[in-house]
DNA sequence: CTGCGCCCTATTGTATACAATTTGCTTGCG
DNA sequence: CGCAAGCAAATTGTATACAATAGGGCGCAG
C-alpha cells in the first residue's frame, strides 16, 4: 500500500465495513480525501475501484452515494462468483503443475491450523483463516490462465468480507470449508475438471447460506439495538 | 459523450481500433493526452476504462502497454460472455414482461431489416445491424435485473467491436443470427429458462466462430500486404 | 570486452487551483 | 398558495505544476 490510491482505497474501505455509513448516505470526496487522508486525486481514483466493486455507487449526477446490500445482492454475487468460479477450478484442473498443486497443499495446511490453531482458547483464528482461503481462491484463479478470468473474480470476491467483522463463523462451517479444499486438490490430482467444478460449486454454495445466515444474524442484533 | 474523460476514452480507444499502434507497444499518459486532445486527468480515468476491458494494460512499473489479443483470448473472452448472457437470459425468461418482450421484438425488427436494407446494392447495414444487436443483448440483460452481472458484462461486451472496421460478415452469418433472436424470443414467450440458456449459448459460440474466422482471414490480410 | 553502479531523463503519481455542473432555496409572479 | 425561474452554495470535472520513481545510458573497473 504505498500509494496514495492505495492506502485511500483501505481507508475508505474499511470506514465502509466498519458501518459508518448507511445505505443511501450521500458522500463527497472532499469528505472521503479527509477520511484518507490525501488529495482529492488519489481519491478518485479509490472510489472508481470501489465502484467496480459495487461498495459505492454514483447517483445519475456522479454524487457518490453507498448503495443497500439486500440478501439478494449477496445470493446473485455469489451465483456469479460459483459460475465464475467453477469454471475456473475446471481449467485449473487441466493446468495445474505438480508443485503448483503442492503450493495448495501448503496453504491448505495453514487454513486447517487457523481453525483449530490456539490451544488453550480453542477458538479458530479467523483472521488468519479468510487470509489462507483468500490465498487458496487467488492460487486456483491464477491457474486458470485466463486474465479476464482473473480480473472480474479479483473484484467479486473483495466483498464477501465486507461484513466479516461481525462475523461468528462456527468450528463446523470453518472446518467443512477446509474440508472442501481437500477435496478440491484431490480432484485436481486426479486432473478431472467436472470434479473440480461441482466441488467448487458445493463450496461456495454452502458458503453462501453460512454467510446469509451470520447477516441475518446481524441484522436481527442491530435491530434489537 | 460530453465529458473530457468520456472523449477520452472515444478517441483513444478508436486510435487502438485503428490499428495505429501494435500489441507490445508502449504509450505514454501524455501521447495519449495529445491524441484525445485532454489533459492528463481525464486520460488517466479512460485508461483505467480501458484496462478493465483490457484493451491496454499496464506493466510491473506501472508503464502503458498495448496487450496482445491472440484467437485464445478472443475465445476465453466468448465463453465468459456465454455464461454469463446465457445466466442473464435464463434469468430474463422467468422476469421479462409483455411490453419488454415487445421491445424485444421492435429492436429485432430493425435487425432483420439492417440485414436487407439497401435495396439495390443487397449490401447489409452492418453498422446499424452491431447497433441493433447491442442494443437487443443489453435489453436482455437489463432483463437480468443485476445489477453485478450487468456491470460485467458491459465491459465484456465492448470488445468484440474491436476488429469489426475490417470485417465482413456474410450475409447468412446475419441472418443466422437474427433467427437467434428469434428463438429467443420464442424461448421468452414460453417462459422457459433452459431453453433461453442454450439458445444463447449457441448464438454466442457460433458467433465466436465467425469471429474467429474473420480475423484469421484479415490476419493474412495484413501478413501479405 | 563485459558487468556493475550511478546519474540523468522520461514517466507516472499527487496536490492544488480553477471551471463547469448540479442542487436546493428563494423570490416573484400567476 | 403553488409553481417556476434564477441565483448562490456545494460538488464534481479538468488543467497544470510539482514530487516521486523507474529505466536507460554512460563511464569505470576488472
Amino acid at each position: 500500500m504505498s500509494t496514495a490510491s492505495d492506502t485511500a482505497y483501505e481507508k475508505i474501505r474499511r470506514h465502509l465495513l466498519a458501518r459508518r455509513v448507511r445505505p443511501g448516505d450521500r458522500l463527497t470526496e472532499e469528505q472521503l480525501s479527509e477520511i484518507a487522508g490525501v488529495s482529492r486525486t488519489p481519491v478518485r481514483e479509490a472510489v472508481q475501484r470501489l465502484e467496480r466493486e459495487l461498495l459505492l455507487m454514483r447517483t445519475a449526477s456522479n454524487r457518490i452515494v453507498v448503495p443497500d446490500w439486500g440478501e439478494d445482492e449477496i445470493d446473485e454475487m455469489f451465483t456469479l462468483r460459483q459460475m465464475l468460479e467453477g469454471h475456473a477450478a475446471e481449467r485449473a484442473a487441466t493446468r495445474l503443475t505438480h508443485p503448483q498443486i503442492e503450493e495448495l497443499e501448503r496453504i491448505n495446511a495453514q487454513l486447517h491450523e487457523a481453525v483449530l490453531s490456539d490451544g488453550k482458547t480453542g477458538e479458530p483464528d479467523v483472521a488468519r483463516f479468510l487470509d489462507a482461503n483468500r490465498l487458496f481462491h487467488e492460487a486456483v484463479t491464477r491457474a486458470a490462465n485466463s486474465p479476464r478470468l482473473g480480473q472480474i473474480l479479483a473484484t467479486l470476491v473483495e466483498q464477501p468480507v465486507v461484513l466479516h467483522t461481525a462475523q461468528e463463523y462456527s468450528v463446523e462451517d470453518l472446518k467443512q470449508s477446509a474440508r472442501d479444499h481437500d477435496e478440491l486438490i484431490a480432484a485436481f490430482r486426479a486432473r478431472d475438471p467436472h470434479w473440480a467444478r461441482a466441488v467448487m460449486g458445493s463450496h461456495l454454495r454452502r458458503a453462501f447460506h453460512v454467510f446469509a445466515q451470520a447477516m441475518r444474524e446481524q441484522r436481527e442484533g442491530c435491530a434489537a439495538e
